[in-house]
DNA sequence: TTTTGTTTACGAAAACAATCGTATATTCGA
DNA sequence: TCGAATATACGATTGTTTTCGTAAACAAAA
């Protein structure tokens, strides 16, 4: 059995997965209306998108009520995991670290983020 | 005087800039060779690849010799402060801290590493 | 039931990215 | 000098992503 292969989604097609994560369930309508507020593309525009999507086994439907409602197939952890790792090859040379010193060096955190970040790391030493 | 603005590298172009940072002055050929080791192209394609680079501004050339001598336009850090920031914004709902605890938690990092990490966060700490 | 609005399906254009073939120029040995 | 090897230029093809127009299906209101 085939392990289903990973699927890189388009920029497009990733901002459609943002509001899929966090609204769970949503009509074409709905990620069209929320698409709108910073973008400006036509309707069908998000409906074809996600008629691919579909296809692509990027996201699922429900087709038994008019007005189809989708949802998300892939799990944002999976697809963060696969788009970091390609980033750390491609940018930062393989190097997780150089990746988030960067990250660490250019946008403020505040003081319970750096907190989680230290847990983590203590976490990681004792070994 | 408008900045210049910011030019998103291609995949591709992404790969050759790679090289350029790399190897600081290159030719095509010595691009391609590089880049033959891990994918299968043509040498045309990597010259045109690289004179459409030009025309972006992406990288500069000296054409004063024969076999031009190419340099990276634009530089490692800014390139990976702008795809970062896009992904974090992108991705992580704009929390850079949560892309630190994915990176962190999916890669190995080395004792050294994980001390670099912790003197830029005792850093951050003492504000 | 007709009209009006909303939905899906679908084809095709437009925009962008990547690839390569071929022509032409240049360099360097034989 | 002539030919082989190597360079650049450039058009054209191919593939992918994004966009939208239009038609058909459906639902709800008049």
């Amino acid at each position: 059995m085939a392990a289903t292969r990973y699927i890189k989604p388009t920029e497009s097609e990733l901002e459609i997965l943002q509001v899929l994560w966090a609204k769970g369930l949503a009509s074409v309508r709905e990620v069209h209306e929320e698409l709108s507020q910073t973008k400006d593309v036509g309707y069908t525009t998000t409906l074809k998108l996600m008629q691919i999507m579909n296809e692509k086994g990027l996201v699922k439907r429900d087709e038994s009520v008019k007005s189809h409602i989708y949802q998300a197939a892939v799990s944002r952890e999976k697809t963060q995991k696969h788009l970091l790792g390609k980033m750390i090859d491609g940018l930062f040379g393989g190097s997780p670290t150089q990746l988030i010193l960067q990250a660490l060096g250019n946008h403020k955190a505040s003081e319970q983020e750096l907190q989680e970040i230290q847990d983590l790391l203590n976490n990681l030493k004792k070994h």
